[in-house]
DNA sequence: AATCGCCATATTGTATACAATCTGGCACGC
DNA sequence: GCGTGCCAGATTGTATACAATATGGCGATT
């Protein structure tokens, strides 16, 4: 059999495993990283030449993100990319809240020693990246701290529709980078969740991880509020909030 | 303009907004109804024919359903009715306790004299419906309740994630339908709630939602283990689980 | 006799062609 | 002068045709 060509060809056309999924993963990663503007049209032919698929895996991707919510659909009127309401990210924090409140509890409940120790670890870089005045490092630690407390609550239901809110809510944070003061305060909540992570209690972890979900919104809903949305000068550029 | 042919034309194939929307919402129904077995294999070509569309829409149709998790598309391997996992159905049960929970919270503080006006006449019904063991009914009305206290917690997100997880679970509970005592407690279960609910008592509420749908969980993965998935009997007709 | 490899068939993945609908501008009439 | 109706262009929605891949059976080989 043909077992050789596992790795992926560099050079070419996206080639992940259908068309249409490679076309997905690659516009997911377009909006999340602004490279496609919140409110812009996505005119179809355009991304193909784009992406070299034609339209009918593009067609398909625009759907499977539609149903995802980054992108509405308008029939006959072309595709656009869900523009960042303020309205839309306060529910989404919302319901984040109560998922980093189960996973946290879950996540206590469940874990192994070794995925603790990986959390211990992966926290002691977040305060070593602070020091460092690395935001963009933080940002990337701090996601994968979040993103293992969800993996450790053993629910791939909850990862999943976590998953959908983050990335909500990542595209709303590139528009909001906030201040060292926000940035302080974030490492202390993580001083405090961590706290009760590592003694395993599962209620307190749970609480202290919404808490911080909800001054993560209130920070970037400040943010979205204060900066307003004209001239949106540095969106497009992922940015690294807190 | 043309702003006559606002209604559906009532013979002819399906004529939604677009054919793929009609396609999902067909194929939605059509899957949670049982009429497509959980497992069975969704040949594309047996499809078209049945909904009146081409192969086009129907892909795209099942691109969407695959995002949501009814279907799983194995690439040249067909597109199977994502099989029911008790193991999965534990876990959407588990997010799906802390959504009710955030539900009943938000109801009842963001809820207006009207809509509790309405909860209660709805649990009203839902009493006489148990009075005259018409499970259907209460059947259906429990699902309403629910839904409108989702509703009045004003977060669309919620409401979404919510009716995405809902449909998941009520594919599982067309396989198991499950004893009297089970229904009486239901029922007074849903006493206990109603009344913090006309006491926004919002935290209470919440908790007991919460529980409401553990205790229903437990139920419905019992049932679910109890009988097995041998000579799926009844398997394709909706029954009326509470 | 059992296993491996190959090939015919069916089904899915993709590309292209055609039909339907929306947008913007212009001429006409009031 | 302004509004209305219509038309050309562009874009999306759908259908069909072609290419690629998986499946199951048959035969050759050991």
């Amino acid at each position: 059999m043909d077992i050789v060509k596992t790795a992926t060809p560099p050079a070419g056309p996206i080639r992940r495993e259908t068309l249409h999924q490679g076309a997905v993963a690659e516009l997911r990663a377009m909006i999340l990283s602004g490279e496609l503007r919140p409110g812009s049209r996505v005119p179809e032919v355009q991304l193909c030449e784009q992406l070299g698929v034609s339209r009918t895996p593009l067609r398909e991707a625009l759907r499977v993100l539609a149903a995802e919510g980054l992108v509405e659909l308008r029939p006959h009127r072309g595709a656009v990319v869900t523009p960042i309401d303020p309205t839309e990210i306060t529910a989404v924090f919302e319901v984040m809240e109560a998922l980093e409140a189960l996973a946290g509890d879950l996540a206590c409940q469940r874990g192994t020693v070794e995925e603790f120790a990986e959390l211990d670890r992966l926290h002691d870089q977040l305060h070593a990246q602070f020091d460092a005045g690395d935001r963009l490092a933080y940002f990337l630690t701090n996601r994968q701290i979040h993103a293992r407390i969800v993996a450790m609550a053993r629910n791939p239901s909850l990862e999943a529709t976590y998953a959908g809110f983050a990335s909500k809510i990542l595209r709303a944070r590139s528009l909001a980078n906030y201040d060292e003061e926000r940035w302080r305060h974030s490492l202390s909540e993580h001083d405090g969740f961590m706290a009760a992570v590592r003694q395993r209690d599962a209620a307190t972890a749970g609480a202290l991880l919404a808490a911080h979900s909800r001054q993560t919104a209130d920070a970037v809903l400040a943010a979205l509020n204060g900066c307003g949305s004209d001239d949106p000068g540095n969106v497009g550029r992922q940015t690294a909030s807190l």
